[in-house]
DNA sequence: AAGTCGGGGCC
DNA sequence: GGCCCAGACTT
């Protein structure tokens, strides 16, 4: 005798009856039809290059943040043979604000294999996708079923939300046993036909209706299917995330500044925090009890071979991250001017040698130009130039003053 | 199975 | 300030 389900798993297993399967999708199909959204950009039109784009530009951010991102990402990169063409850094650059910059690199990485390996085109069969850096399987299920029609389902945060509450799932959706609980929901719901118009709507349910925290639950059209409504317990689905104490790291981040304003940035590794992108120069390791700028200028006089001509600490910031905290101190070292500066060069050749010897560039921290910077980074060289034109003007005073 | 990876919207 | 968002990858 097989074990008896409990009363939860029959709850689970209810969708998979063909009848209730077919009355939720024709219910949801009915009211995409009036209410769903059908002019996002990457509908129009869908190709898979369009709808793989934006899969990787909305995981895990929100759809209008997305939209201005993928309108500027289509005109410069227009399709895969473009993409593949480009420099990691001209991808980054588009990505910048974005965060989760190891979607870029793998959409980079991405476009080449599908010139090299695909003849230029997107694979079509669920393993080939999945195969591709950055595609897992709901990405893979919205490539295949919103730009080719074929029957698979997808499972994001909005699918999440509904199926949780709908078929009243217990726990945390991170954990792998909930998530392959919603996977076969998920699955068990998805009809034959109309699939990227069923795909949506449940995007689109999630997203307009079904919210995180108020549920318009009166214009659901699936409510008659749906346990946390009769509960009255739609807050509690789905669990949250169990939470924990997110640590707090310090750095010590130096904008060495050459004679002629510009700034020294350093590409950081591949992986890890700001993978791949510019940041300026950091302290390895801030010791608590010692005063920041004097192990600023010892860095500079052992690095760069020079103390600074000047030394000006910025506020203090925090930068939070998912996982932890960030607090960073900045500080302004001014490269001295004395050496005779190369016509053309960074303005002398102390900072010549300095790029040189730790593979750094010199951007005007301005106008940095088309490489990848960290949200936070381009605020705090924002801070920084306005930090500079203050202290030009104080001098610029004080010049006036002894003049007079 | 748990940890890593950003930045912004919204409450 | 917390929580979440059209998740995937590494260990």
């Amino acid at each position: 005798m097989q074990p008896r389900a409990n009363r939860t798993d029959l709850l689970a297993e209810l969708p998979a009856e063909p009848w209730q399967a077919a009355h939720f999708a024709a219910a949801l199909l009915a009211w995409f039809d009036e209410h769903g959204r059908k002019g996002l950009p990457w509908q129009r039109p869908a190709t898979p290059y369009r709808v793989w784009v934006s899969e990787i530009m909305l995981q895990q951010t929100q759809v209008a943040v997305v939209i201005p991102y993928f309108e500027r990402f289509m005109a410069r990169f227009p399709d895969p043979a473009a993409l593949a063409a480009a420099d990691q850094d001209a991808v980054l650059h588009l990505w910048s604000g974005l965060g989760y910059y190891a979607r870029a690199r793998n959409l980079h990485k991405a476009a080449r294999l599908v010139m090299a390996e695909h003849g230029g085109e997107l694979p079509r069969d669920m393993a080939s996708l999945t195969a591709l850096p950055g595609i897992g399987r709901s990405t893979a299920g919205a490539i295949r079923s919103l730009a080719h029609g074929e029957r698979e389902p997808i499972l994001d945060g909005n699918c999440k939300r509904v199926l949780a509450r709908c078929f009243a799932v217990p726990g945390w959706p991170g954990k792998n046993d909930v998530l392959a609980r919603l996977w076969r929901l998920a699955d068990a719901l998805t009809p034959a036909a109309r699939v990227a118009a069923y795909n949506q709507a449940m995007m689109d349910l999630g997203a307009t209706l079904c919210t995180r925290t108020s549920p318009a639950c009166g214009r659901c059209p699936v409510a008659a299917h749906c346990i946390a409504l009769h509960q009255g317990a739609q807050r509690d689905y789905p669990a949250p995330k169990p939470k924990r104490d997110n640590p707090v790291r310090r750095t010590c981040l130096l904008l060495v500044v050459a004679p002629d304003g510009r700034l020294l940035l350093e590409r950081r590794a591949p992986s890890g925090v700001w993978g791949g992108l510019w940041v300026p120069p950091a302290l390895a390791q801030p010791q608590p009890e010692r005063p920041v700028a004097d192990a600023a200028a010892d860095w500079c006089r052992q690095r760069l071979g020079t103390g600074p001509a000047r030394l000006e600490m910025l506020a203090p910031r925090r930068h939070s991250f998912t996982h932890f905290h960030l607090d960073i101190d900045a500080v302004l070292l001014n490269l001295p001017g004395d050496q005779a500066p190369p016509a053309g060069a960074a303005g002398s050749a102390t900072a010549d040698r300095v790029a040189e010897a730790l593979g750094g560039l010199w951007v005007d921290p301005a106008q940095p130009g088309d490489l990848g910077l960290p949200a936070p980074i381009r605020r705090l060289l924002d801070d920084a130039v306005a930090q500079l034109q203050s202290a030009d003007a104080r001098t610029a005073s004080h010049d006036n003053g002894e003049a007079q």
